[in-house]
RNA sequence: GCGGGCGUGGCGGAAUUGGUAGACGCACUGGAUUUAGGUUCCAGCGAUGCAGAUCGUGGGGGUUCAAGUCCCUCCGCCCGCACCA
């Protein structure tokens, strides 16, 4: 039996799409616009199949939306700035731009050999200098707008590696690549006013609708709005102030203790003469920043002597700490402690012995006996021990504290965020240089917007541990652009998720002289479908909302958000293995003993691990180019839709691959060898057709009607289900019944229309056999005819007592006394009912009668 | 700790949103074709039972003519955030 040549057909309609040119498109066209887009790769090195499932989905919305007759621009590019690329350049003795160039070079030709409809013609790498010359540009906007600036702060700081690293690459207190206890640095760092937009952030998620709620959750806890008040403490005996932040000003009564960030500016200033004070704070910034260290830091503070005097009664006072749990970063790195009604001020005040005083009390608790014991009480209840809150619930006492603080002038209600502006700067060379020049005369000078782009050197060395622009002998001196005299570089580049933060804008004009042109952004602008993983859902999600905002403040564009609908698909896992030496192997290094035991290929045995995510470092990869060589890239695509919802991870199998590979072979079958003779294409169909020719065009016009629902609703798994149901129905078509021929043709032309989005090759390859001339591409959609999607004869359940007895095939629509009939005349139910009447009768037009007895 | 999600055959999953549980597929079993394997075709495939039938969607309880779907409660797994004042 011939099968299909997957290898020979894909490569021609390959060509025939490129030479057509068939996915380029512009603006503005009549036709409304759809803008598909699937998070852009970083180049790696090479794909697997883990990673094409993602492009599989886009590819199926961009050539469905295309079929539906929007103009869609669907581009694809490599984020291609970044760390490995300097990694390797270390290790292969290769050069970052080189090693990145040869990846995008290996990887596109994958991405065309899996036949996406992407217009290359809008190809871009954010590496190129025409690229990056843009966002030096927004950075120097961004700068004048006060939206960035630099700041001294706390990092994380690799001791080995010499470089800032961001919270994710520190893991277990350590570097995640040198193994280097990760140190806390004060250094000067380029921020990003991410949070002069926090409030507009959060209240826009809102209106995210086709955004996956989990991912509008992440976000409004990213940002974490907190309600509260800013309180200015006294410091007795000091003409000084302590600011701090609470949400909690209903239970001012109960303070006992004021804490200080070790890095507050009063902690600093005593530690001037306080070397025990100085020891402390040392201590605490030796410790990393990381969730495990936090985990295992026991709460710790340190005396500073000084007392505070409470703000609304001042013959109060209690001691001032420094305290190591205190984040300067949050609020006003102070705060005043309550120990009966928070948890973590309760453990301090027990450590060092501190006043516990409840100022709430539980509903029907009795004041007199009422005590905190391990567990701080944070419910709501009724103020007590608390002068002019007394009787208060805790909602009304924070409204009564906030204004009587506004009223002493002791402070003002305010909203706190979690979110921390964007520290952009990173010590490292294959990144976008940051186009600001040192003076020691001017200070920070902008490079002059003539001298863009600040270009990276090329001859760098490696060898050196550290940032190679630092060391690069010439490129960081320069003249100063304002004085003209000796002035340094900047030679820390731009974190990478600036780079993704508008790649999304450069797509809709790539080649403009300018980032994008407004007309090019108006027209496709936003992004109607985004597609990728839930990974970036705080990170490249959350920055590109805010580089929209802020490129929207610099007059570049009108809108705010910059993706309409977002869906984040599920990863591809795999089966791991693990050889007698505890060494990952790869899926081909395993095969099957006699006995059917899993063996490597020295024949010793084979340990089989969990099923995990596919990645390089566990092995558990299998290379696109395997299978698509084995099976093309339609058989790849297809197994990648179906089976497992698109939100849900998918498991490779060799048993999965074979079983789409069977089926793509019995569609091919179908056409290559049809089983009766098709009329040529357009023939009409007889007008009288037997009863079972017509239920297989139900078949076809009921398949049509739910793949589209099923596509437009995501629902590839079911949709793939459809189309093999559809299958069947035409695999059983009597082959000598009047009228089987045109509707074969007119069940395999849909098949091929509906298989389109999936896999392209086959069915272009299914419409040229059909006997047309044009594209399965150029069609458009098809449409059910809604009389045939419909049954007209239903199937109803029969129940008594609410269990199924029988079922009954009648008319559609049958009206609800002969449905009723219809049922007590079935053998069955008269013996269920065993002659008696019904008490009660439910009638469910077309789907179920339920008989009471 | 806080927030979210999920739990259906041996497995991935479906169920018109309260109306025939198990679509579609994988694996498996039997048969046909084949020298054989593979392919292909036919049949079977939730459990118990010879059968009528009964039970069955993590456990328990409830609402309803009717519950995988709604409510309460418990259990288990997964993900995100986490000293955020």
């Amino acid at each position: 039996m011939p099968r299909y040549d997957s290898q020979k057909i894909e490569a021609k309609w390959q060509r025939i799409w490129r030479e057509r040119r068939s996915f380029a498109v512009s603006e503005p066209a009549a036709q409304p616009k759809y803008y598909v887009l699937e998070m852009f790769p970083y180049p790696s090195g090479k794909l697997h199949v883990g990673h094409v499932r993602n492009y599989t989905m886009g590819d199926l919305v961009a050539r469905y939306r295309r079929a539906q007759g929007y103009n869609v621009l669907h581009p694809m590019g490599w984020d291609a700035f970044g760390l490995p690329a300097e990694n390797a350049a270390m290790a292969e003795h290769t050069h970052p731009a080189r090693w990145t160039e040869d990846n995008i070079r290996t990887m596109r030709a994958q991405l065309q050999r899996m036949g996406f409809a992407y217009d290359w013609a809008r190809e871009i790498a954010t590496c190129h200098p025409d690229y990056y010359r843009h966002e030096q540009k927004m950075f120097l906007d961004f700068l004048a707008a006060g939206l960035a600036y630099r700041k001294e702060s706390w990092v994380n700081w690799d001791p080995v590696e010499n470089t800032v690293l961001a919270n994710e690459q520190v893991i277990d207190g350590r570097g995640w690549r040198s193994g280097a206890i990760v140190e806390k640095r004060l250094l000067s760092q380029w921020f990003l006013r991410i949070t002069a937009f926090a409030e507009e952030l959060l209240d826009a998620i809102g209106g995210l609708e086709r955004w996956p709620e989990r991912v509008r959750l992440m976000q409004e806890n990213w940002i974490g709005r907190s309600e509260g008040a800013r309180v200015n403490f006294d410091i007795a005996g000091r003409d000084e102030k302590v600011e701090v932040f609470t949400t909690r000003q209903d239970t001012l009564y109960g303070a006992s203790f004021l804490a200080l960030s070790p890095n507050h500016p009063l902690a600093l200033r005593l530690a001037e003469r306080d070397p025990g004070l100085a020891a402390f704070i040392a201590e605490c910034n030796r410790l990393g920043t990381s969730e495990a260290v936090i985990e295992a830091a026991e709460k710790r503070g340190y005396n500073t002597g000084l007392e505070a005097v409470h703000p609304f009664d001042a013959s109060r006072k209690v001691p001032v700490y420094v305290a190591n749990f205190v984040l300067m970063e949050y609020g006003t790195g102070a705060i005043f402690g309550c120990p009966a009604h928070d948890q973590r001020d309760l453990e301090f005040a027990r450590k060092y012995r501190l006043p516990v005083i409840p100022v709430v009390l539980p509903p029907g608790a009795d004041p007199a006996r009422f005590a905190i014991g391990e567990t701080a009480y944070v419910e709501d209840g009724t103020l007590y021990h608390s002068d002019f809150l007394d009787r208060l619930s805790v909602a009304e006492a924070k409204r009564a504290a906030a204004a009587r603080i506004e009223a002493l002038g002791r402070g003002e209600r305010t909203v706190a965020y979690r979110l921390r502006d964007w520290g952009v700067s990173r010590q490292r060379y294959w990144g976008c240089p940051i186009p600001v020049i040192h003076c020691q005369e001017c200070g920070i000078v902008p490079v002059p917007e003539a001298d863009l782009p600040v270009r990276l050197p090329e001859d760098v060395n490696f060898a050196e541990p550290g940032n190679p622009l630092d060391h690069h002998p010439t490129w960081k001196h320069v003249r100063c652009p304002r004085c003209g005299g000796a002035a340094l570089r900047e030679t820390d580049t731009f974190d990478t998720f600036f780079e993704s933060s508008w790649y999304f804008l450069r797509f809709c004009s790539p080649r403009a002289t300018q980032a994008f042109t407004r007309e090019a952004v108006q027209y496709w602008m936003p992004v109607d479908q985004y597609i990728g993983g839930v990974e970036h859902a705080v990170l490249h999600l959350l920055y590109s909302r805010f580089f929209t905002r802020a490129l929207k403040a610099c007059g570049y564009l009108d809108f705010d958000e910059p993706f309409a609908g977002l869906f984040t698909q599920g990863m591809v896992c795999h089966q791991t293995y693990r050889s007698e030496d505890g060494d990952w192997l790869y899926p081909d290094e395993v095969a099957a003993d006699l006995a059917g035991g899993l063996v490597d290929r020295t024949g010793r045995p084979v340990a089989v691990g969990r099923l995990e995510k596919m990645s390089k470092s566990k092995k558990n990869v299998v290379g696109l180019e395997t299978i698509v060589d084995t099976y093309g890239a339609d058989t790849a695509r297809l197994y990648l839709l179906s089976d497992s919802p698109p939100e849900r991870d998918l498991e490779w199998t060799a048993a999965g691959i074979e079983g789409i590979w069977r089926y793509v072979n019995r569609i091919w079958r179908m056409v290559d060898e049809p089983p009766l003779p098709l009329p040529p294409p357009g023939a009409p169909l007889p007008a009288a057709l037997p009863p079972e020719v017509v239920a297989v065009r139900r078949a076809i016009h009921k398949a049509i009607a739910a793949v589209t629902d099923d596509l437009d609703k995501f629902r590839f798994n079911r949709a793939v289900a459809r189309i093999r149901e559809l299958t069947h129905a035409l695999e059983e078509l009597p082959a000598a019944a009047n009228g089987a021929g045109p509707v074969l043709r007119e069940g395999l032309e849909r098949l091929a229309q509906l298989l389109g989005p999936m896999m392209p090759h086959l069915a272009e390859e299914m419409w040229e056999r059909l006997g047309h001339e044009g594209l399965v591409a150029d069609q458009p959609w098809p449409e059910a005819d809604p009389d045939l999607a419909r049954d007209e004869q239903v199937t109803i359940a029969v129940q008594v007592n609410g269990k199924l007895r029988a079922t009954l095939e009648l008319p559609r629509d049958l009206g609800r006394d002969a449905v009723e009939s219809a049922a007590l005349a079935l053998p069955q139910v008269m013996r269920w009912l065993d002659g008696r009447a019904p008490k009660k009768v439910v009638v469910v037009p077309n789907r179920v009668v339920n008989l009471v007895a």
